[in-house]
Parts: structure tokens; sequence; C-alpha cells
DNA sequence: GGATCGTTTCGGCCGCGACCGAAGTGTTGG
DNA sequence: CCAACACTTCGGTCGCGGCCGAAACGATCC
């Protein structure tokens, strides 16, 4: 366990854990850049993360692709950030990407940042969703607007995992809503074309058509 | 992030929060002889650990009980015991204190080890519970046969946590009964008399009135 | 008050591991 | 083929942090 830990514990491979968390694949470069240190250092880096099966491996022509070994490491580094943020505040500078994340990010496989805990407020005030601290409840009214929408949940409930669940927002410091729930709001948003997903990293951005669905929507201030 | 990381990642410093899993407070010197390093030593980590809001202190006497600072702490460890289940096999010498609590255990709140996973088997196969990868439901006969044991579901249905989830044994490598109704069992368990904590550390035995109790309703192989 | 115990603070030793430069391996393209 | 590129391996430096001995601190008991 131990052993896990001190592995994310360096700051070099906790950045390229992060910079795996929404489950896409990156080249060995992509993941130096994001790390911030050499593409030698890197490579020690990803070959312990892959000896201790917390990534996959794939290789393709002359780049080798890595991504995260499954949701559960997912879900632990989520659970360390979890923990990380009732730590004593710290000095974060803030960048331009920094703030684009803020802004909009997926978290694994839901909506976070501005635009995850919006919707989270939204949902919570008219009672179409109850967050408690570990779990959360969809109402009946709340699964009808969603249904309208166009979220299937009767295939989010098939799924055997979270059905709902507060996830703690890092930058916002707030829940917004995760497990199968969160995760089949996201799928719709993408379906309709209201969010993209920037070129590299976990930033999204808002298409105008997303601009006013979600407004509408969501009663949300952009 | 990667600060917390490294905490857990320092072999004493996981020794001492493991021997925290199971909620209880314990001193200083009682932690320095868990994690198997002087007190000077444990110190130096308590007081890390502290002031990073993973532990809490009281002090009482010329004692200072430490415990963890909440569920969520439990909950990350228990994530990254999950992932470095999965990692490469490794050597573990077994010890005494080791088979007691691959025999029975509490994990933060509910019954782990042999006990934990056969209880979960019986479960399982008279279809009174049904597992998944993330989240278990509890059927309608195994409401009335957990109610009829005297097992208060409908309490632990309202507190707002996971009602039903899996939790990987790290002994037995198979799921056992967490969430809302793993803690009710357990905790009806500990009102018959059928287990009982052992001085210090997680390990529980099982009374002569559980084991006939226990083999009768969960028929189990003790 | 003095002896004892539990715990923390200080100081110094030592080893692990992160890091980069340079060189090596394997793939692509002209 | 050879140059360019992506990535890894090797070798050596360096600093952080875990560790313990000694000593200080604070509480308890007689």
């Amino acid at each position: 366990m131990a052993e896990v830990a001190s592995l994310v514990g360096d700051p070099a491979r906790a950045n390229i854990l992060c910079a795996l968390l929404d489950g896409r694949a990156l080249t060995a470069g992509e993941l130096a850049f994001a790390a911030g240190v050499s593409p030698q250092t890197t490579s020690g880096h990803l070959a312990k993360l892959h000896d201790a099966r917390l990534i996959d491996l794939c290789k393709q022509g002359r780049h080798r692709y890595y991504r995260l070994a499954g949701s559960h490491v997912g879900q632990m580094l989520e659970s360390i950030m979890t923990v990380a943020l009732t730590g004593p505040p710290r000095f974060q500078p803030r960048t331009k990407s920094d703030d684009q994340l803020r802004h909009a990010r997926t978290c694994y496989d839901h909506l976070a940042g501005e635009l995850g805990v919006g919707i989270a407020d939204c949902l919570i005030e008219r009672e179409h969703v109850i967050l408690g601290n570990e779990a959360g409840e969809v109402t009946e009214n709340g699964a009808a607007f969603l249904s309208k929408l166009g979220v299937d949940l009767s295939v989010a409930r098939a799924r055997r995992r979270v059905f709902c669940r507060p996830c703690v927002d890092w930058t916002e410091r707030r829940p917004h809503i995760g497990g199968a729930v969160g995760a089949a709001i996201a799928t719709r948003c993408f379906e309709l074309k209201w969010i993209e997903r920037l070129r590299d990293g976990r930033a999204l951005t808002i298409t105008s058509n997303g601009r006013r669905g979600l407004i509408e929507t969501f009663d949300l201030a952009l």
C-alpha cells in the first residue's frame, strides 16, 4: 500500500496521473510536458507506474500511448484529492490553463468546474436531485426532467455502479454530480454538442449552442 | 495532492494509518509499536499527519490520542489498498496476528476477513444481496431475512451514505459487503455478542454463541 | 520535591530516489 | 541507407527525508 501511495506521492508522477484522469491515452512526450520534467525522467516514471499496474501501455508506431489502468485508479486519485482539499490551504499560482479548467472540465466521466457545480446547484435547488455526504438520489420530478432532456436514466440505473454520488469539486470546493447519473448527463451534453473537449487535457469549451441550451435548461449564469 | 499521497507513501506512516483504520483512537506509543519505529520517529510522523489534517489529536493526561480525521481518510486508504491489490503480487511473511486478521476483522465499520467474505458469499448465493462492481442491492427476500435477524435496514437506508457496496477484501481477494448495509450487519453482530474486538487492532474473536449463531444463520464453515 | 513515564525537539548520519546529459534502440520517411 | 524522431537505458550528482541517540518538556505518582 505504501508503495502505491509513494508512486502517487512524487509531484512529477502525480502530474502524469492527473493528465491521464480524463481516461484518454497520451504519449510519453505529452506526459513529459505535462509533468514538467525531461523525457528521460518521465520514461523512468512511466516504467514504474506501468510495473505497478497503475497505467496501461499500448505501442503504436514510434509512439507509446499510456492510459490509466482502470476506473479504480481514477477513483483512488479522486479520493486522494478529496483528502487533499480538507488539508490546510496552499498557495497556488493561477495560470491561463488553470482558468480554463476552473471554468469547465471533465472529472473522469462527468462534468466539473463552474459548469459542473452550476448544474448540480440547479438540480438541487429544484429538488430534482438530493445529495448527501456519500450518496444521492434523483427525485421523480428530476427523473422526468432529465428524461425530457434526453438523458437515459434506465441505462444509468442498469449499470451496476454507484448511481448518483456527490464528487467534491477541487476548484469550487463544493459538490457536483458524479456516478452513473453524472456520466449520463455529461454524455448527453456531448451528444447535443453543447460542450467539446479542448485539444489536450480535461478542459472543455462551451459551444454557442451549448451556451443557449445550458442557460435555458439549467438556468446558469455563464 | 502529491503531498497527501507522499504522506501515505512512507511505510511507517502507512502502518500508522492502517492501525487507525478501525476508527479508534490510539496513543503515540501504541502507534510507534504498530509502525515498528522508535517513539521519536513516530512523533515526527504524527506531527506531519496532523499538520496535513489526516489525523485528529486529543490530549488526555500524559497520553496523546490520535485518530483518523474522518471517513474520507478511511475511504482514501481503502481505495489505495484496492489499487495496491491489482498490482503484481508481493511476498508477505505470515505472522500470528496476521492470521487473526485474516480470520475476522473490522474494515472501518463493517466485517472483513474470512468471516466478512463468508457472510457475503452466503447472502449472494441465496440472492439476498446482489453485488456489482461499484454498488449493490438488497433484494426483497434479503430485506426480510436481515430484518428477521434484527438488522434495521430502514435506519441504514435513511443515512445518506452509499447503501450497499462491495469492498475488496485484501486477504481473501474477494468482495465483502460494505456501505450502510455492511455496517448495520456488523453492528447487529456486536449487539448479539457474536463477535468481540480483540484488545488492540482490528482483529475480532467469534464467541461460542457467535459460532453457533453464525453457522446457523449464514451457513458458514468456520 | 524528586522519580518516572509518555511524548516531543534537536542534531547528525545515511541512503534512496529524482534528476539530467549522453548514448543506445527502434520506427518512419526521404 | 541515412537522417530525423520518439523513446529508453546508463551513469553520476545531489538533495530531501527517514532514522535514531541524547536531551528537554510536561504530567503523574509517591
